[in-house]
DNA sequence: TAAATATATACTATTGACAGTATATACTAA
DNA sequence: TTAGTATATACTGTCAATAGTATATATTTA
């Protein structure tokens, strides 16, 4: 994997939301697509190309896709992170915002007892 | 200037050695096009879309046009320059190579007495 | 088996980036 | 003024990325 193809995944803004958010733990497709806000079919598109750059893994549970980073992260990856959480611009805020959003988004699975996958959920702490 | 811009610019590997070279001292267009061993049209439009980014400036020089990063250098750029500096990739090891390349290339017009822009040779100590 | 849910893929149209060629501009020196 | 050098811009064609719509697949549940 070149620098290059990490560079062209993480301008655009969404695919480095996605990143930001699997770096702290797991989600499910239907999940991203909440806290980003994004039409299934491009979700599910973005995925499949950050997959097959070989950023992201995928695991089924039941109907579900569970999406997690490849580990060990990517060096690049890690360091523009750490760098864009702290720094203070549009996309950065946005970074921060969607990990309080995650927050949110895990309590309300909590205490409604929602349907959730057992693999995100583990992390979640949720089920 | 947002995250996404800079990324999409160093997406391109012609343009994060021109970088990688102007952050270690100012260049002129005829020494970039033949470091890096690119025609004339394309360095060109190259240098011309990072400025009207803001990324880097100019400065005529009787006919030569010396290029420098717009100072202080922005963030993004810098950590990412550290990082790819010390790491082991093909892009990296262009990096490393291109500020050697450029070693030479000073060393040449100093022994040589070569015409060179004012304002790079005060750097370079070739003049 | 059929229906429902979650996700992926095929297809199409549109847009944006890029390369290449030709030409223009800015400056210098004769 | 002319010629030469260094650089920029205009124009054109091409290819890749993206969005959107429709449809397919995988799984679970009834």
């Amino acid at each position: 994997m070149e620098a290059s193809d990490i560079y062209k995944c993480i301008a655009d803004s969404q695919r480095l939301r996605i990143l930001n958010l699997l770096e702290v733990g797991s989600l499910c497709v239907c999940h991203l697509q909440e806290l980003l806000d994004v039409p299934q079919v491009k979700m599910s598109k973005q995925l499949a190309a950050m997959k097959q750059l070989g950023l992201i893994e995928s695991e089924r549970e039941g109907t579900w896709m569970i999406y997690s980073l490849v580990e060990p992260t990517h060096g690049l990856i890690r360091t523009n992170l750490n760098y864009l959480r702290e720094a203070d611009c549009a996309e950065c805020n946005y970074l921060q915002r969607d990990l309080v959003k995650r927050g949110k988004l895990i309590l309300r699975i909590t205490k409604s007892g929602e349907d959730c996958p057992e693999s995100v959920c583990e992390q979640l702490g949720c089920c």
